[in-house]
DNA sequence: TTGAAAGCGCTACCAG
DNA sequence: CTGGTAGCGCTTTCAA
């Protein structure tokens, strides 16, 4: 079914049609209704891809996102979901699960779609497709990574200062024996949040102990590394996570273990997702704008905001400090 | 960039480049290098849409769900993607939030994509949308809902099977009053529950007393929903929970209202999402494979399984008992 | 207000 | 093994 058999079907000319389609320049209304009852009646339903190539315009906009199953990024995609929508464009959404290559194929893959603008919540890129994508004219908005080219486009956040505010609270609740649970350390965004945990930890006396333990993110990424920590002997009095989602995993971990929260070791996330404040004991953490990121990450791609070449955007937001019930004073030696 | 400047700076013609790019028919060696080398120097990336449009064939498939939220609908996805890339297909996505619009203005979508395939993990469907589906040629799968059409077919689990499993259970331990936890009470697959909690317990003994409060589907709806149980004076000793998340919403207002799992209140959920085996109390719930059901409906998707008319398909899967902390015997009186 | 026709970028078929 | 070329279905001038 195509334009074609619509136009024969109404009578019209396919460009008849198509103006009718698309509500554009001038159409007799009678003519109108016919294409419109034409198409109705043949359930046409136009060729998107037919359309994109023709028009050379998309209305579509892509996202890239590191791991589905950990709710900061549903929620970041659901804020870009509904700012695209609302604004008649429609987002890709792919998913890479850490896995360089499957970035690497997705990033093609909406390159081939001729997307109108890409966003990128994942942690790392290599240089390779940086490079490709810098190549391209297409613009592209980065959370939380990215490097200047005036193609490119930023939203950080700034964890340095989250990190250092929750370890400050815990040094001052008297903790002096913390661990640091991430993912991915090598990662430039993990690395950064590993470092403020060092330099606060560090500066604030030379006797604090502390340690660093990675897994993957999740839950279970969560579990095993706070599982490390405690089976390695330290005992720490606060686990530090790198977001809320791994906290849950380590909380789980520690509760097996017979440890109680915040009694015996006080923990904290990042990100303050739905679900921090719903778990037992409900999460001490650092709140994100989550939704509000994908809805500025669609923004940033689809205003042309044009700006001298060397300054490209960059959005810094802060992380605002959640206190609840899964920390509390380090327990007495 | 398209091929047309590939072919020229390879000297080559467009068919020959096409070859090589597609991997088809004979190429020499020679020619073949040259052409991958003229791409990779302009930085070629081939144009889906018009690929689409030429091949008239589309190595995509579809998949609408109805909440990202819920961990659940991230699980089928990830089962479906994985299926997906791993013969060479494409996945996309689009999630309804629930909203009817939503979902009718995403099956145009696919099909404006022309997708080889459609999967719909949803709760239910005008009937309007489906006529329209059924006339299109198109393979369509169904989660648990679903009409008998030759393009259709669709994968059920035995819910009330599992509600009957897990009200039994509950019966046994000398429950009494017992609350039923659901949402979108009127759509086809939730009411199906819905009706096996009711029959199970009315069967049992017309002394049971029960009840059912409905919500959105989600953290808060389960609170919400729990809370209203408790505000109504009704004094229940379970809460069977339509799924784990709104379960896990439940659990929290249980908490806020000092009131203790199992001892005071016993609570059971369904699907045993990782959450249900780390939140706390750990669920009581019923296992149903999520990424086996995503890689099965991809499968039925671009399997042609040419069958009778009549006879579109139609796989059920039971769920599986899974005892946890949640649930225990009921408080005395 | 409408139609004819030139592409959009690519695949696939037919020759050579 | 390679090139020419006819579409795929739609949008968009340009004329009428």
């Amino acid at each position: 079914m195509n334009l074609a058999e619509v136009a024969k079907r109404a009578k019209v000319s396919t460009a008849t049609v198509s103006r009718v389609l698309n509500d554009v320049g001038p159409v007799k209304k009678s003519t109108r209704a016919r294409v419109l009852r034409a198409a109705e009646e043949l359930r046409y339903h136009p060729n998107l891809h037919a359309r994109n190539l023709a028009g050379g315009k998309s209305r579509t906009v892509g996202m890239i996102v590191s791991n589905m199953e950990n709710p900061f990024f549903v929620d970041v995609y659901k804020g870009a979901e509904q700012a695209a929508r609302s604004r008649g464009y429609d987002l890709v959404l792919a998913n890479t699960d850490y896995n360089p290559e499957n970035l690497a194929s997705n990033i093609r893959l909406m390159i081939g779609r001729r997307v109108a603008g890409l966003a990128l919540v994942i942690s790392e890129m290599e240089p390779g497709l940086i490079q490709e994508l810098s190549e391209l004219a297409i613009p592209v908005v980065f959370y939380d990574v990215g490097a200047p080219k005036h193609n490119f486009s930023n939203i950080v956040v700034n964890y340095a200062k989250g990190i250092e505010r929750v370890v400050n609270y815990l040094l001052e609740l008297g903790h002096r024996r913390m661990a640091f649970i991430s993912h991915h350390r090598t990662l430039g965004p993990l690395s950064v949040r590993e470092r403020a945990f060092r330099d606060t930890v560090q500066n604030y006396s030379a006797s604090i102990e502390w340690r660093i333990a990675a897994s993957a993110d999740g839950l279970d990424g969560g579990r095993q590394a706070a599982r490390e920590v405690l089976a390695s002997g330290f005992n720490p009095t606060a686990m530090i996570c790198v977001n809320d989602f791994m906290a849950m995993g380590a909380l789980h971990e520690l509760r097996e273990a017979g440890l109680r929260v915040p009694q015996d070791v006080s923990v904290t996330g990042f990100d303050n997702i739905r679900l921090a404040e719903v778990c037992y004991p409900p999460l001490t953490t650092l709140h994100i704008p989550r939704e509000r990121i994908g809805q500025l990450m669609f923004q940033d791609l689809i205003e042309p905001v044009p700006m001298p070449e060397a300054c490209r955007r960059r959005l810094v937001l802060d992380p605002e400090f959640v206190l609840r019930g899964s920390t509390g004073a380090a327990r007495k030696p």
